[in-house]
RNA sequence: GCGCCCGUAGCUCAAUUGGAUAGAGCACCAGACUACGAAUCUGGGGGUUGGAGGUUCGAGUCCUUCCGGGCGCGCCA
């Protein structure tokens, strides 16, 4: 077992048990072994007698003593005292934490890969960005979330993959045709003027970026002047609509994908809602649902307080989604017959339930939170219950520069672009600062401090403490040329001379790497894992600060070989923590800062 | 009007998912460099966790209610 706090509480189990003979195992379930917030309290605290008090029949703090006086014959433990209302402290044997440098040295960046999924199988589907122009801040964040929490659930023992749904079936890309087509008409010369145009489409002109520009040059090289009148004015779009649609998403999904790398996201498959649609799974599904009793034509009621001035009764064809827990039944079909997205949603995610996942998670923007109880109605609804659907709600992201809002428009018009962010931020820094939030809060993005070489930014001051570890293993390999020092020579190290307070504290750090995976895992928060290596990265700072006054601190002691190795096994150990770790972000350790 | 999310130090955010005295960074105050890289470090001040009730051994966390902010609320995706 890797991961030490499992391990004591399996002792504390033992205890508990001989103390308790019959104890039910859902209150066994409950007992848990914590590192204490304050060392005062000793190294790990259990709430076993707590927990287990009433079914026991017996007074928290008798249990305790009752457990801690069992504890106290193990050897691993130095002391178990009760504390407070019925805590069992526990203080560890040093050398039991110290072991569990070999562990780390040994596993290597798999240290705390967990079982905890069982291979599982999981979806997460991510980024989902509409092909209708560049990917901007807001799906960054989405992007970012999904993957780490990808990465996540991967070392927790699920059984992962990525995907992107590509929504290129609505409305909104034949408007994107049309905005293209717009460019088109440019490069050849027209003479219309932008209004003029806007007039001739139907719902007007939506997207007026520049970055359609040279799709718009591309169609004129392909198809000269064939998708237009004689006077270069609009063709009826039977001509040209499905071609420059099918184009213009091409290019912008090729670009998408330019962006999707430089982010360092790699997803495993790509469904497009428009192949969807034209395989027939869709009316499929709609047909599977009527047969199932679960589609009826019915008038829904108007919204309470605010209705819209244009709304009028009008019978629809609606999902019955209330008798899986939503509020209402959603509609299935528009008034021309076709089906509305949630429709063909559905049918993506039936798609999904066929590939036989067991969750399946979307991670979306927080504007997308009133879809939530539907969609999961509908793929309770689907199968039969055997599924779960949960979704990752990612809030607004604010850029700002020193404290002033950012809106840089190069080409997009009104949105910062994620192209412009990794120009200017990195994608490293990019990943870490984004993760360095919790999904649902909103967060402010500040460029300065994203790029500072300070504290202040976790990313570097991360990327810091693995550089300056490597730095140190770099010297010691260059000062002792014929000592092996890999890792696994390392784990061999006699580490008896560990026992200063800050060597303690990021040991104990480290033994809790396995337990941070698998709390960020059942909770799908990777941002954990940022927070974990900031304080990880912390305690090593401390004590490699520690070492300008006290030089029996120091890593690298030309006259104490012995004292070296047991430091240098420490700084190897801490090194693979931080990779690990990052690893997890989607971000790349650095072996020196320049 | 209803639903979801949020409200924590002056600012940006944490808080081991119900655990002990609510923690970091920035900012502020006072100190520290002939260095395994000071790209920093040490110490200090700063809180009625929006308000009020409740649940229990124990509440920032759960429940009720109010206040304030964000998002959503029949054929947008």
């Amino acid at each position: 077992m890797t991961d030490l706090f499992a391990s004591i509480r399996q002792t504390v189990l033992a205890a508990l048990a001989a103390a308790v003979p019959d104890l039910p195992p859902d209150i066994a379930a409950r007992v848990e072994v914590t590192p204490t917030r304050d060392t005062a309290h000793g190294d790990m605290a259990t709430n076993a007698a707590m927990v287990s008090a009433k079914a026991a029949r017996q007074a928290p703090a008798k249990l305790a003593a009752a457990i801690a006086e069992a504890l106290r014959a193990d050897p691993a433990i130095q002391k178990a005292d009760v504390a407070g209302p019925g805590f069992v402290n526990l203080t560890l044997d040093p050398a039991v934490f110290r072991a569990v440098l070999p562990v780390v040295l040994r596993a290597g960046e798999a240290y705390g890969d967990s079982t905890l999924g069982k291979a599982t199988r999981v979806n997460v589907e991510y980024v989902s960005a509409n092909p209708t122009g560049p990917m901007h801040i807001g799906h960054c964040r989405g992007a970012v979330v999904g993957d780490a929490l990808a990465n996540l659930l991967a070392k927790a023992g699920y059984n992962v993959t990525k995907e992107y749904y590509i929504n290129d079936a609505g409305a909104q890309v034949a408007a994107l045709a049309w905005a293209a087509y717009w460019r088109y008409l440019q490069a050849i010369g027209t003479a219309m003027t932008e209004e003029e145009f806007s007039a001739a489409v139907p719902g007007g002109l939506q997207y007026r970026g520049d970055y359609l520009i040279p799709v718009g040059e591309e169609l004129a090289r392909a198809h000269g002047t064939a998708f237009a009148t004689p006077d270069k004015t609009v063709a009826p779009p039977d001509l040209w609509l499905d071609t420059v649609r099918e184009k213009t998403i091409d290019l912008m999904m090729r670009e998408i994908r330019v962006d999707l790398k430089r982010l360092g996201v790699d997803q495993d498959v790509f469904s497009s809602e428009r192949a969807l649609v034209a395989s027939g799974a869709a009316d499929a599904m709609l047909a599977k649902l009527e047969a199932d009793g679960l589609i009826y034509e019915g008038v829904l009621e108007p919204p309470k307080g605010k209705t819209p001035d244009d709304w009028e009764p009008r019978p629809q064809t609606l999902f019955r989604a209330t008798e899986f827990g939503d509020d209402v039944d959603r509609p299935l079909r528009k008034s021309d017959g076709s089906n509305t997205y949630f429709a063909n949603d559905i049918a993506y995610h039936n798609d999904k339930v066929s590939r036989n996942y067991d969750i399946l998670i979307d991670v979306l923007g927080a504007d997308h939170g009133g879809y939530v109880p539907r969609m999961k109605a509908a793929v309770r609804a689907i199968s039969q219950d055997r599924v779960k659907f949960e979704a990752v709600l990612c809030q607004i992201v604010h850029i700002v520069r020193g404290g002033e809002p950012v809106r840089m428009s190069k080409r997009a018009g009104t949105y910062v672009t994620l192209s412009d962010l990794l120009d200017e931020v990195g994608r490293d820094a990019v990943r870490f600062t984004m993760l360095f939030r919790k999904a649902d809060a909103q967060m402010e993005f500040d460029l300065d401090q994203a790029i500072a070489q300070t504290r202040e930014n976790p990313a570097f001051y991360v990327q810091y403490a693995h550089a300056r570890c490597r730095s140190v293993l770099r010297a010691a390999a260059e000062a002792q040329p014929a000592a092996s020092l890999t890792p696994e020579a390392l784990a061999d190290a006699d580490l008896s001379s560990l026992t200063d307070e800050a060597d303690t504290a990021l040991i104990r750090r480290l033994a809790s790497w396995p337990r941070t995976v698998e709390a960020a895992a059942i909770a799908r928060e990777p941002h954990r894992i940022a927070f974990f290596l900031y304080d990880l990265a912390g305690d090593f700072h401390m004590l490699w600060n520690r070492g300008r006054d006290d030089s029996t601190l120091r890593f690298l002691q030309a006259d104490r070989p012995v004292e070296t190795r047991a430091r240098l096994a420490l700084v190897a150990a801490t090194a693979i923590a931080i990779r690990s770790g990052l690893r997890v972000m989607g971000v790349e350790p650095v072996e020196e800062m320049r």
